[in-house]
DNA sequence: AAGTACGCTTCCGTTATCCGGAATATCCCG
DNA sequence: CGGGATATTCCGGATAACGGAAGCGTACTT
């Protein structure tokens, strides 16, 4: 009975749970060659893990070895080629995480849910659960859209620095889809400070005729993602939004709380 | 005698340089489960992998704990969440890598060089190292096309299982660029054929009008890749062709060779 | 060009760390 | 509800990892 446990958050040093070292610790250097996504020297990772030099050159090495990571001309190191491979069945895992969640959303609200993200200047559609009656799809997973015309573009350009927003804004350009789509940067702003305040954005038709998205970004997350749900602008009635709102947030959070 | 076969399974494990067991165990259990992109009891992973279950347990255990793996409530173990972290920079890790060969084609052949892959069923163009002497791009990062007009779709899809590129060309269509995009589906068969045979791929104005790229297949990698040489159809001579072939085969080779 | 300083790599004795057999808890299926 | 299989915990022992100290290679200084 006297065997009672801390809640092991996300804090991942206080580790009495019989946890391998060398694993953990591999992989706290390999988090921070990620994070400064430039190669570091040796000495530099022994200052940021706070490890003797020698320990931390034989799980280099090793990493190295198994080609995690290279070792360019300068001696310094960075992420290797052999992470391609684990990179690769990213995308798919993540379903797996955020399709549940995703059912959660289609039963409770009866409308089509996705996940995307925002992959260089593009949003891509990573998840959907499709809604029962509805009989075709607004969306696509794969499918890749702008971000000023969608709900989730607006969401996740909701977090971001203005001026990140608008470099991008310069390179996609606003192209027009529909009568609705919002081709003035400043009024995008302005829709973006709204989401900002309320926690989620809104597509009105603006990618598609007759089709009204809801979207919340999902924040603490490495990555920009978005949850959304999207309908008919027939069902997709201002007490519907209302009613989806608390559930999108909260959604959101469980979500990203899995995640990391 | 001789019935003692603990061999190395699949990872050159007579590095008896000093490497750090644990991490090389764990990464083994880490691409197990990428490789079957679905969840794996731990006795599969015993299996897989020739250690007794404790070991095993203790490992993954570890990983659980990090976030590298996630635990689904059948017990079963499949890639974690944390792994997106790694995941975000494993391109911009590639470009790193590719762009001293890019470089190297373009200062033999003074055109300008690609690096691509196919991501889902687009191309994506990965990195780029310009000519010296081209005044605009003719594609650039970032930049996301259908397979069946350029070189470097036609070169991956050589590679590629005749049904799956048909159950892809039947997913995209092949939409009609220039006047010589190709249409028809058996004469992009036709074509890969060839492809297959000689090894490299051509787009002879295909995409956009004047321009000619030829591109090659990165055999032997996990994931779909291509380098390609790109240019002006009035500098893209057939002697120019036979010039780049070569080339463009030995630098595939080397990028291959230090992607896995 | 020689000297010097810095950071990377190797060596090696010590012991803390990880290993894995045996026992136990939990789940799954009939 | 009970039997078989699978996952998890325990623990003594020895191996495998650890890190201080010393040796190179390279880059900067005079």
């Amino acid at each position: 009975m006297a065997n009672l446990d801390q809640t092991a958050t996300v804090a991942p040093l206080d580790k009495r749970s019989g946890g391998v070292q060398s694993i953990e610790r591999a992989f706290n250097i390999l988090e921070t060659l990620a994070l400064s996504d430039k190669a570091m020297g040796l000495s530099a990772l022994a200052v940021e893990s706070g490890l003797p030099l020698p320990t931390i050159h034989r799980l280099v090495r090793t990493l190295v070895d198994l080609g995690y990571v290279r070792q360019e001309p300068n001696r310094q190191y960075a992420l290797g080629p052999r992470m391609l491979l684990l990179a690769d069945s990213a995308p798919n895992m993540l379903n797996q995480v955020a399709l549940p969640h995703l059912a959660h959303l289609v039963d409770e609200l009866g409308e089509t849910a996705n996940l995307a993200s925002l992959d260089g200047d593009q949003i891509v559609y990573l998840a959907q659960v499709p809604s029962r009656h509805s009989m075709r799809m607004f969306t696509e997973v794969g499918r890749r859209v702008l971000p000023h015309c969608t709900a989730v573009g607006k969401a996740i350009m909701s977090l971001m620095p203005a001026g990140d927003v608008q470099a991008l804004l310069r390179r996609t350009g606003m192209p027009q889809h529909t009568e609705h789509t919002v081709t003035d940067p400043d009024q995008l702003a302005q829709q973006l400070t709204w989401s900002r305040q309320h926690g989620y954005a809104i597509d009105d038709g603006e990618q598609e005729l007759g089709v009204r998205c809801i979207a919340v970004p999902v924040a603490g997350v490495r990555g920009r993602f978005a949850l959304s749900v999207s309908g008919p602008s027939g069902r997709m009635t201002p007490q519907a939004v209302e009613r989806a709102v608390p559930l999108l947030i909260s959604t959101s959070q469980a979500l990203a709380a899995e995640l990391g």
